[in-house]
DNA sequence: TCAAAAGTGTTATCCTTACACCCATGT
DNA sequence: ACATGGGTGTAAGGATAACACTTTTGA
């Protein structure tokens, strides 16, 4: 066998733009807030130079650079490099490489610069009204949503093509079976019917509708990495105890399901969410009890971390044989 | 707000290169085979330039070019950037996504270029022995994995240490507890301990132990890659139908059982794998019978394709209120 | 007739869901 | 006293895991 260096390798020198995104998730007042730029209307990015030994730290290097605040868990996402959705304005193509991370602190305001760019935390359901289903299904699906949808399904050409569009919407926004972690797939096809055309470097949409903007825009394809980042989220809450990146060393069990209500978009059941959480033995009692908000005083909990190295999770659908 | 094009935006025109790596899987022979390229020790890969409208149609682009062969089921696996395990025989910096694909036909030989660069199949279990439980614990286990992994944590510098690498094994490594989607983790378990030094563009590992390789290795970080793959199809096949992208037209559901196993790496109870198969609605009889391998002749099925549309898959494990 | 694989039926167990209720505190 | 949130027990239903057994072919 050759040599690695003699080995002919398939590769571009290409003049490409490498952009490194964050989804920075906190949970401030019960509500999942996220770190923007612009008032609202740009996620934190950066460059990913070429000095940096792998892409985290990249990206840990620029995050902490321009917030001063150290970055807790952190996951990547997704790689996007769409020419239509990406940077149209500019000539340039763009590469770019999200990552989601999650917080338990406030970032501290004073590093940052001061002006247009100053950082600031935005409730997710500003860009998302419709996913948001902790008091009920959301007028705005009713009311907004669903008649633009309804138009774009009656706008098809054919009738085979009315009859997917139908059913796509059926399968993704039907009330009575809301799947909470279809938020990526929910978006872009709102997008697809041109519902939520975004204020900058998106492509004309094929149908555009009258009516305009559903939910907060924000330029380039920020929204769509932000749905990326909020499904995998939710899907990831489910089988891996990511929520106590988000919570305070103490909390009680109340805060702690408000907090898993608040990003997963519903509501629990009291009881049972209870009796999950302690037979999984996530949590122990630190001893001390809350002064809080009305009612008989809650005891603290304190997430074992222990239990990430206990555990390797499950995860199974199909039928094992016992006899391996 | 200024227009899109006067905001700065915190980008750098970056010389790195940008490729993209594919896991191609097909079922052959009841073997999950890899499309690979020099005797196996590459994954395809290619180019991305920037006159694809999105990475995926890039991605097909080379493929079916190098190949001769459309693509069918095609997910974004991840995007490695690490300067270290990458290329470190050639200087230039790459960043490196990685996709998976599924085919269900075998790829046409003939229109790639002849010699050193023929594609040829190998079955995945060549690079991971270890994750091959189809026929019980598999040898190289006990016989070679597990005494290199206790001498790793033997060699630990002191007893936290110790007690760390111990537990990190027991985790990933125990055979009562086999959790076969955690082949990433494990492998990269074993580079971390020395056990998988690769051919090409490896950094000398931190503490090199003798007997060396275990399984066969790749050049750079392409067993990594396929790592990657492998734990993504596990995974994925429990919860959403992507099996049938593997499958012919008409199947029994023998075969389907043995295709499962294949990727799971491990043996299903026939009789609950059957009852699974059909009260999900997945397949539907054909008709025809198969005339085969002895014993009394199979029913044939088909996949219901129609449930693509219908179903948008659950993902529970939250105790939710029907008070919404 | 026997091996080999297909195919059916039934039972025990666990987990999820749901309901009903009591407890401790502030106002 | 009563509103408010904290906290406990238990029953019904469904899904999984396991077992036992019959059927149909080829050799």
């Amino acid at each position: 066998m050759p040599p690695a260096a003699n080995r002919p390798r398939p590769t571009a020198f290409s003049s490409i733009a490498i952009e490194l995104n964050a989804v920075l998730v906190a949970l401030i007042d019960e509500q999942p807030q996220v770190l923007t730029l612009e008032d609202g209307a740009l996620l934190p990015s950066g460059p990913f130079e070429g000095d940096h030994p792998t892409l985290q730290t990249g990206l840990r290097a620029w995050v902490e650079r321009q917030t001063h605040h150290p970055l807790g868990y952190v996951e990547q996402l997704y790689t996007f490099a769409d020419r239509s959705r990406a940077a149209a304005t500019s000539g340039r193509r763009i590469v770019s490489i999200s990552y989601l991370g999650l917080t338990r602190e406030l970032i501290d305001k004073e590093g940052a610069a001061a002006g247009e760019h100053e950082p600031g935390w935005q409730s997710w359901y500003r860009y998302f009204p419709w996913e948001d289903w902790r008091g009920g299904a959301p007028v705005s699906l009713a009311r907004q949503v669903m008649p633009r949808l309804r138009r774009w399904i009656d706008a098809a050409s054919d009738t085979a093509d009315r009859r997917q569009r139908r059913q796509r919407v059926e399968i993704n926004f039907a009330e009575a079976s809301w799947n909470e972690d279809l938020v990526l797939q929910r978006y872009e096809l709102l997008h697809e019917a041109g519902l939520v055309p975004e204020a900058g470097g998106r492509r004309p949409v094929a149908n555009p509708l009258p009516g305009g903007v559903i939910g907060a825009p924000m330029h380039y394809d920020h929204r769509r990495i932000l749905a990326t980042g909020i499904a995998r989220l939710r899907a990831k809450i489910k089988y891996r105890p990511v929520v106590f990146e988000l919570m305070p060393p103490g909390f009680t069990l109340g805060q702690l399901q408000l907090a898993v209500e608040a990003l997963a978009g519903r509501p629990l059941h009291k009881q049972n969410f209870r009796r999950l959480i302690d037979q999984q033995g996530l949590v122990e009692e630190t001893g001390a009890v809350s002064a809080e908000t009305g009612g008989r005083p809650a005891k603290l909990y304190r997430f074992r971390r222990e239990i990430l190295l206990e555990r390797a999770v499950a995860g199974t659908k199909l039928p094992l044989s016992r006899t391996v």
